[in-house]
DNA sequence: TGGCTCTGTAGTATTTCTACTACATGAATT
DNA sequence: AATTCATGTAGTAGAAATACTACAGAGCCA
């Protein structure tokens, strides 16, 4: 490994694949004012190094094994709140963006981007800043405002949520409107309002956000 | 980058993540017995340069943009039959590793493979072998006896598939259709035959199905 | 006491989905 | 050789989903 220079930011790179920690790691060293601080497989990895190690800036992917991106972030802001960390992931800004930057993110990076753009990132972050793209500041300016919800579907009015249950099942709009004795108009209305609440695009997004918090049997 | 051996093994790398094309030109310029022929970012590109450069062995993303793993598989297995390929994804092999297989790869490796398992793949389907895991030759054994399919998803064609993936994510008719280059109507009838072959009913049983099998990510 | 925002509710118009049908190949079977 | 089946492909018509708009009552805050 390239020994460490004083004045250089050190980056712990946490990945699962190891293919990517040495891309991440190769793309890093090639850098002389970054250097690699450690790296991990999962959120507890991450845990241990930082509890030994000096990090400057935290690269932790969105999807690991053990313990997930999402849920090492929190842990990690809530023991080393300054320490900036950028999500990465393989998934667009878009689609799981906002949900770490609200969990206290510096920055989300989807993978396929550029190694220009990495670094970029990383020294943002680095410096203090926020690392998100232009699509996602939009997002935000018109959803940030209002936060303070730790789970995505606790700005839902009951209604709504009767509905979102009912979405995250596979139902149909006819269905849920006999079920709930409503216009099949209403429950399209309370499905829009939900997929802007919850920042989704489509059912699908409902679906798979019901079932990876279990909401959905 | 590393001057070629007249002896080396010349791999082509492809993978649309820059990062992880990253990491399998550092993984494979550590060993001296291989070497770099190209990269490519998606399968128009793979065939665009193995017209022009020897090449000996072909490490194929499963899940690219543009032209995907599967697609360009077949169609640089008929130009170029006896060029080994390896499939590289993030999925377990025995989900998806058969129909790869079927399609003439010479190997599908997981992308959370050891670096080891990786370089000895090349070197394997290089000599004209063929590289799979054990769990994956467990289910090849087992299968031919039993004639039986383990996975539903295993009696789709290798298009429906295709549009299985795209649902499953929650793409729209219009985006799967502009994708496939089909049309919307054809991508329908996959749909119900995919529900009808699988035994479903809705959109949202494909993607129960596939993040439970993990087979979405 | 207004006026504002949130919630519950639906209608209309447009877009998208789905069921059904059809047909050409190529492979398998008789 | 004839036939059947699986696969890849698409059209048409009717059903469903969606976007957009609208409005009334509840509660809030200034």
């Amino acid at each position: 490994m390239t020994p460490e220079k004083e004045s250089s930011i050190k980056v712990l790179v946490a990945d699962d694949h190891e293919i990517v920690r040495q891309g991440l790691k190769t793309i890093i060293s090639e850098h002389s004012d970054l250097s690699i601080a450690g790296e991990a497989e999962n959120g507890n990895q991450v845990l241990k190094i930082l509890k030994k190690t000096k990090v400057d800036v935290v690269l932790l992917d969105f999807d690991m094994p053990e313990k997930n991106g999402l849920d090492t972030l929190i842990e990690l802001k809530a023991l080393y709140p300054k320490l900036p960390v950028m999500i990465l992931s393989i998934f667009p800004e878009d689609h799981y963006g906002t949900r770490f930057l609200k969990a206290g993110a510096s920055g989300y990076l989807q993978k396929s981007s550029a190694t220009d753009q990495l670094i970029d990132a990383i020294r943002k972050v680095f410096n203090g800043g926020k690392y998100i793209s232009s699509a996602l500041t939009d997002k935000l300016v018109t959803g940030l405002n209002k936060d303070k919800e730790q789970f995505l579907h606790e700005s839902l009015t009951d209604r709504e949520f009767q509905v979102f249950r009912l979405l995250a099942t596979g139902k149909k709009l006819k269905e849920m409107a006999d079920e709930l004795c409503l216009s099949i108009n209403t429950i399209s209305t309370y499905r829009s309002r939900i997929l802007q609440k919850m920042d989704m695009k489509s059912n699908a997004d409902v679906i798979r956000y019901a079932i990876e918090n279990g909401l959905s049997k």
